[in-house]
RNA sequence: GGCCCCAUCGUCUAGAGGCCUAGGACACAGCCCUUUCAAGGCUGGGACCGGAGUUCGAAUCUCCGUGGGGUCACCA
């Protein structure tokens, strides 16, 4: 089994279109066949690098390897038998294809002009009747068109046997049958373009490379359901047997496409939390790929690419009625097109959330760590090389976050006003906390207790506040939220002795200091 | 408009004529736990688009409506 995904350079990975390339991926995994990744520039355009490279890096952080295509380095070259892999290096062999066809009386030039074609059009739409295209020389013998292709280049049209059905089993639709007769004579070539080159259609670079590349399974989005008679009827002109199709249906957002027209923009929320990772404004405003339909977003923000994947498998597809958190080897063992659902799906961000979050429970503190020194570095919080201390200090950080760090970019809200020396006050619950001003003194008083607290860690200092409170005849909760707030500056964090622990007698207490000094 | 595809809780889905008083998950609400925030436990509300037909029996099959989507390019 052979399947692939032929991505347009676009500069950046949608995650439409990365839903299509995982089941072409899992299939061919599956199945112990190859995946194979193709560009489809067609129209060769100058920063080919620069817009195939996103993709390249998106599919590399999802970890979705591909047995033939570009480089990794997203250079332009390629790797795999039937090299090169961009449609835009190999119009040599849509030409000759199409020459064969020429040839072969299979197709013909065309020289209907546009305004021709525009009165037919017109002509059949006030008729109420569907235009179905048919070119000027449909019925010219094959050397006489030949030779007039020679002197004088034209679109090249495949000449569509009238009468006939095109039947096909899609793997996800059904059972399909259409009739020749509603076909139009399709282009295989373009006419000339200024510099004389006639350039393959999309519907035709398309066969002769799926053809050339022995594709078996075609898994490609609905919208081209339309366009697979067509590609069927340039399979057999050309000989070749055409692959399996499977058309899966939408993912939509709200019940709308996900174009970037219906997408929100970036949230106050979002811009915060990226801002809080160390993006400027003009950063955030430059990268016109971070929106949710995106992978790169998903990867900026700390996202896990297992969790991604498997989200995306399970929209629009089931493994059964009950089971959500679906592993990738229990992805692998179990995909099938079969189970693809016929309606289009729409896009839950808190269902991927909430599998995020079960994906993290996974990760041991340590590769935590790991993962999350990244967004501390790019927020400035650690240095490059972290020393040993800090790196304790943050696992330690990470141990007491627990299941609070969802998203790896969570780790700063957490680890901040640990790291850094000045205390950032929230001032509503700032204000809320010292309100009374009772709790002030309580706090003072409080401190002195601190004190005496050896060793100083979670469990003695737990005993010290709950005997304090217990001693004055309050709830020990109405002290928490003052030490809380004095220590850390918020309201909200793991739990408070954690935090004291993590900071040590010395800090915590010139913390309090300095609270008391400022409310 | 022609042709094609689709229709189950707010969302993702299970459902192949009786297992359906329609199951699960996310989300939502309430309660419990609790040191705030998470996590966890329990409970709850919530759907077969409408109408005919076939059948002893329809979410499931057929037809007609309705509603959504796709496609009709020298875009991919």
């Amino acid at each position: 089994m052979r399947t692939r995904f032929a991505p347009s350079p676009t500069g950046y990975l949608h995650i439409g279109g990365v839903r299509t390339a995982l089941f072409n991926w899992l299939l061919a995994r599956r199945h112990g066949g190859q995946f194979i990744l193709r560009i489809d520039d067609t129209d060769d355009s100058r920063n080919r690098a620069d817009a195939v490279k996103p993709i390249i890096d998106g599919f590399a952080w999802l970890g979705m390897t591909w047995d033939e295509g570009p480089t990794p380095d997203a250079s332009g070259e390629s790797t795999g038998p039937h090299a090169p892999y961009f449609q835009g290096q190999r119009n040599d062999q849509y030409e000759a294809a199409a020459m064969r066809l020429l040839a072969e009386g299979k197709a013909y030039p065309d020289y209907t002009t546009p305004e021709q074609q525009a009165a037919a059009r017109k002509q059949a739409d006030l008729a109420r009747k569907p235009y179905v295209h048919r070119g000027t020389n449909r019925d010219t013998a094959a050397e006489e068109n030949v030779r007039q292709y020679t002197a004088a280049p034209a679109p090249l049209l495949l000449k569509v046997e009238l009468g006939q059905s095109v039947k096909f089993d899609d793997a996800v639709k059904g059972k399909q049958d259409i009739s020749t007769d509603t076909i139009r004579d399709p282009m295989l070539l373009r006419g000339p373009d200024a510099s004389g080159l006639c350039r393959a259609v999309y519907n035709f670079a398309t066969v002769v490379d799926d053809s050339d590349f022995d594709i078996t399974h075609v898994v490609r989005a609905i919208e081209h359901l339309s366009n697979t008679p067509t590609q069927i009827l340039m399979y057999q002109a050309l000989g070749a047997t055409p692959p399996t199709f499977g058309h899966i249906p939408l993912v939509n957002y709200n019940g709308n496409k996900m174009s970037k027209r219906n997408l929100p923009p970036l949230s106050n929320d979002e811009i915060a939390k990226f801002k809080t990772c160390g993006w400027t404004d003009d950063e955030i405003k430059g990268r016109e790929d971070l929106n949710i339909a995106t992978v790169a977003y998903y990867r900026e923000i700390g996202y896990l690419p297992e969790a991604l994947i498997n989200y995306l498998c399970r929209l629009g597809w089931s493994m059964d009625g009950e089971s959500e958190f679906i592993p990738l080897d229990t992805l692998i063992a179990n995909f099938s097109l079969e189970r693809v659902t016929d309606a289009p799906g729409n896009y839950d961000a808190k269902k991927l959330f909430w599998l995020q979050g079960e994906y993290m429970k996974l990760i041991p503190p340590a590769e935590k760590l790991e993962r999350c020194l990244p967004f501390l570095r790019r927020a400035k919080l650690i240095d490059d090389a972290p020393s040993d201390d800090v790196r304790a200090k943050l696992l330690r950080v990470i141990e007491a976050s627990g299941d609070r760090i969802k998203l790896f970019s969570d780790v700063l809200a957490f680890a901040a006003p640990l790291l850094k020396d000045e205390i950032e006050y929230d001032p509503k619950a700032r204000e809320k906390a010292f309100k009374d001003p009772a709790a002030k003194e309580l706090l003072r008083e409080f401190a002195e207790v601190l004190g005496t607290c050896e060793p100083f860690d979670a469990s003695s200092t737990d005993k010290a506040l709950h005997d304090f409170a217990a001693a004055k005849g309050i709830k020990p909760n109405a002290l928490v939220t003052p030490v809380r707030i004095a220590v850390t500056g918020s309201g909200v964090g793991f739990g408070l002795f954690d935090t004291l622990a993590i900071l040590g007698k010395e800090a915590s207490r010139k913390r309090i200091a300095v609270t008391l000094a400022a409310v």
